[in-house]
Formats: C-alpha cells, sequence, structure tokens
DNA sequence: TTATAAATGTTACAGTTGTAATATTAAGGA
DNA sequence: TCCTTAATATTACAACTGTAACATTTATAA
C-alpha cells in the first residue's frame, strides 16, 4: 500500500495499541493506553480521530459505538519511519546510532542474533 | 552535554551543513543548501534563526557578518534521534526496519562490516 | 415516553514547523 | 554625509501536534 501517512508520536502509540490487536472500541483503547500514558479520555479520542482523518484507521459501527482497526500494516509504517529517520541522519556515522540502539535496551540478544544473521545474509564475508 | 533541543527535519538539513564545516556564514549556508533544496534564501534564514533560539547554534559576529556554529554535537544528535526514533517503534519487529535501511542505500558495504563488528563486540557468539 | 448516560462530534488553543515576505539597521561608496 | 545595498530582525500564516473542554446524539432504563 502506497501513501503511508504521516503518523506523529503520540499517534504511534495508539496505532501500537491496534496493531497489536483489533478491531478495539475507543472505549478499550482508552483503557489500554490510560495504563501507559496520562492522557485524558478526550485526548485519546482525538488522536483517533484524527487517524481517522488520515486514514491511518478505519472503524465499523456496532450498534452505538465504533470498532477501530489499522489501514496501514505495522511493517510498512515501521518502514516508512526508518526511511525518514535514516535520511535526517543521512551521511552520519553508524556508531553514535549503534550505541543509541544499545543503550535503549531496544536491542535483545534475540534482535541482536536476527540482526546479524540478516547482516550476513546481505554480505556474505 | 544534556537536554539536546529538539530539532525538525528541515532544521536537521542546516545542522549538517555546520557540522559537516563550521563556521559559516548565514550567505555560505545559503548557498550549499540552494544546491541541495528549493528553499528560498529567507527560509534557510529563518531556520538558522530558530536554530539560534534553540541553542542548537550560536554565531560570533564578523564586522556585519555573523559566522554560525553548531552547539549540539553531532553523535549526540544522533543519539537522541536514534532513541526517539526507537520509542516510536518500541516493540516493532527488527526485520522492516532492517528492510528499510537497506532499500535506503544508506548501508554501504563498510556500514555493514562496522555493523557487524559492533554487535559481535556486543554479543560474542 | 422521557430522562440519563454513554457514545460520538465539534471546537479550542497554544506551540512547532514549513515556507516566506517585509522591515530595519548599518557599512561602504559617492 | 547620505544613499544604496547587503546584513540581520520582525512578522505572517496555514498545517500539524499536544492536550483537552464542550456539545450533540442516541440507546436504555425508569
Amino acid at each position: 500500500m502506497m501513501n503511508i501517512p504521516k503518523i506523529s508520536e503520540s499517534e504511534w502509540q495508539v496505532m501500537k495499541v491496534l496493531w497489536n490487536k483489533s478491531p478495539l472500541t475507543a472505549n478499550k483503547i482508552v483503557q489500554i493506553l490510560s495504563k501507559e500514558t496520562q492522557w485524558k479520555r478526550e485526548t485519546i479520542r482525538t488522536l483517533i480521530n484524527r487517524l481517522v482523518k488520515k486514514k491511518a484507521l478505519n472503524f465499523k459501527k456496532q450498534g452505538r459505538q465504533y470498532l477501530y482497526f489499522p489501514l496501514v500494516n505495522e511493517s510498512e509504517a515501521i518502514m516508512e519511519e526508518t526511511k525518514s529517520f535514516l535520511d535526517r541522519i543521512h551521511g552520519g556515522s553508524i556508531e553514535p546510532m549503534l550505541a543509541a540502539f544499545v543503550q535503549n535496551e531496544k536491542l535483545t540478544p534475540e534482535k541482536i542474533s536476527r540482526l546479524k544473521k540478516i547482516l550476513d545474509d546481505l554480505k556474505p564475508n
């Protein structure tokens, strides 16, 4: 699917909830996000509505409620985000990036292994 | 240096010019960026001024002109950017990220090697 | 049937960003 | 000294973001 809409930082948190499980009612989303953020119910609803307007989400009615689900795929969104990220630091050296990866503890041993495997396949050495 | 200011996408392009070489006059910066962008002279000046306000840049007067130079270090900025990036896609799988890295052709063979070496040092296997 | 409550919809408002135009200041040449 | 011009400074303005409050609609209980 081309033309991934720009998803802001806060909006990403909403998307992640729905990538994890969908469809969900607004209330369920609010409930889940209230555990991870300080956002007021209406803030979360605003984010949901903006994502619908951007066509990152859609919903189907279920009685009085709406059931929301993603229109954009998580992998595609990650790729977009990664490209934009790489464009920014284009030409920067890779070490501080890796350093950040590691410090952020987002690289578990399994991820490191998968990463190495991917790199190995890329450039057999 | 703690507290890296948030640097927007366009502002990053200005920073990169000065990380590459500094100090530079505003005119020189305009001249360089005019080759890579469609920005009007005044657009570039606005970006420079915002970066000064954010304390990402500073300048010293040289007669009627200002000579601009970075106040934030490139590696630190890359780390900040990387952390914010990783926070967004937190929990997302690493493959689409790597795929984007590769498709963006930001991973030259040398970078791949350095990356692998860093990973190897991280987790001897 | 009507009031209430729970959904969704509309509006708000300031800060940031992209993208400039216009205004002011000051230095150098006439 | 005064004007021109080249610097810098101020102002503009809409879209996007973060963060909500307020308004309207509708299903359900009384």
